[in-house]
DNA sequence: CGTTGAACCTGTTTGC
DNA sequence: TGCAAACAGGTTCAAC
């Protein structure tokens, strides 16, 4: 469920009833996900919530020392697949696959829940936690049109397999990635030094406007995405690639169909999004390069 | 550099 | 109906 447009949706829920408190117990379930879990129940404790943000599909938790000795600096939570975090009150039903329990201050807790522990949780120090975000790429909503075309220039990997790449742009996951490259009418296995100027400009655009877009509708629910209040996003209604197999187009009607890239179902309309040479064919037409 | 496939673990959907 | 296979929003690693 959760890349760049839920994770957003989540951290903002999740300010008001955070920020400001203090952790005052930590409880865990299974910690085989965990980076460091014993550092978690020794460290967090005593430290206040001093900011919420999202770093690509990371959210970070911004502590404030709870002892001077302390280097506990942020809490760092990725949501892998299927992972989420509420506040509760302590006196709500704990639902299945519940494996953190933050205590807070004013008595409620927060709590995360992931069924396929796909997802990552631990404290950092300042160094730690920069050792981890550094190597990620640029924010897709904040990227210039020229940075973007700079990261795309003479790589000869598909374009999809770059989107995805969290060391090129932080935060773009399948479904966006389908969702940009269908407005953008690029089909998902051409190379990104393939594309022509006009078509990385008009990706550019389309992924900064469908992630807006994402975020103003909270995120896509495809099954169990909730924001931190429990609610649903309604993005999902609005896919026009994603999930869309055998439906028509919404520009051309034709059949939307379904092929593999990257090792990931990719959705998209083999009118509007044309298909690339074969692979090897074109670029080899031309073979013999005997004379130089 | 790039690609592919498998792995991590569990739940849900699809197909016969 | 029942059971097995396929598939799932993410990331990482080995092998080629």
């Amino acid at each position: 469920m959760p890349e760049l447009p839920e994770v957003e949706t989540l951290v903002r829920g999740l300010r008001r009833p955070l920020v400001g408190r203090r952790i005052t117990v930590v409880r865990l379930g299974k910690t085989d996900f965990m980076d460091d879990p014993a550092a978690l129940q020794r460290d967090v404790p005593g430290c206040r919530i001093e900011e919420v943000t999202r770093h690509g599909k990371f959210i970070v938790m911004r502590l404030s020392p709870s002892k001077a000795s302390s280097a506990a600096a942020g809490l760092l939570v990725h949501l892998g697949m299927t992972g989420h975090l509420a506040v509760a009150s302590a006196d709500e039903p704990i639902v299945n696959h519940t494996h953190a329990f933050f205590a807070l201050d004013d008595g409620r807790e927060l709590r995360y829940t992931d069924s396929r522990r796909f997802g990552r949780m631990g404290i950092f120090g300042e160094v730690a936690l920069q050792k981890v975000l550094a190597p990620l790429g640029h924010d897709p909503l904040e990227i210039s049109r020229r940075d973007f075309a700079l990261r795309l220039a003479r790589r000869r990997a598909r374009i999809k397999a770059l989107l995805l790449d969290q060391r090129v742009l932080r935060g773009v996951g399948n479904i966006y990635a389908d969702e940009s490259l269908w407005r953008a009418r690029i089909h998902p296995a051409r190379l990104a030094a393939s594309l022509t100027a006009k078509q990385v400009a008009a990706l550019h655009v389309a992924i900064g406007e469908v992630l807006k877009q994402a975020i103003e509708s909270r995120g896509s629910s495809i099954s169990n995405f909730r924001d931190a209040q429990g609610q649903p996003g309604e993005y999902q209604l609005r896919h026009r690639a994603y999930g869309r197999e055998g439906k028509p187009c919404f520009r051309c009607r034709s059949n939307i169909r379904r092929i593999l890239v990257a090792g990931r179902s990719s959705f998209f309309c083999p009118r509007c999004q044309r298909t690339p040479r074969a692979p090897g064919s074109a670029g080899r037409s031309a073979k013999k390069k005997t004379k130089h």
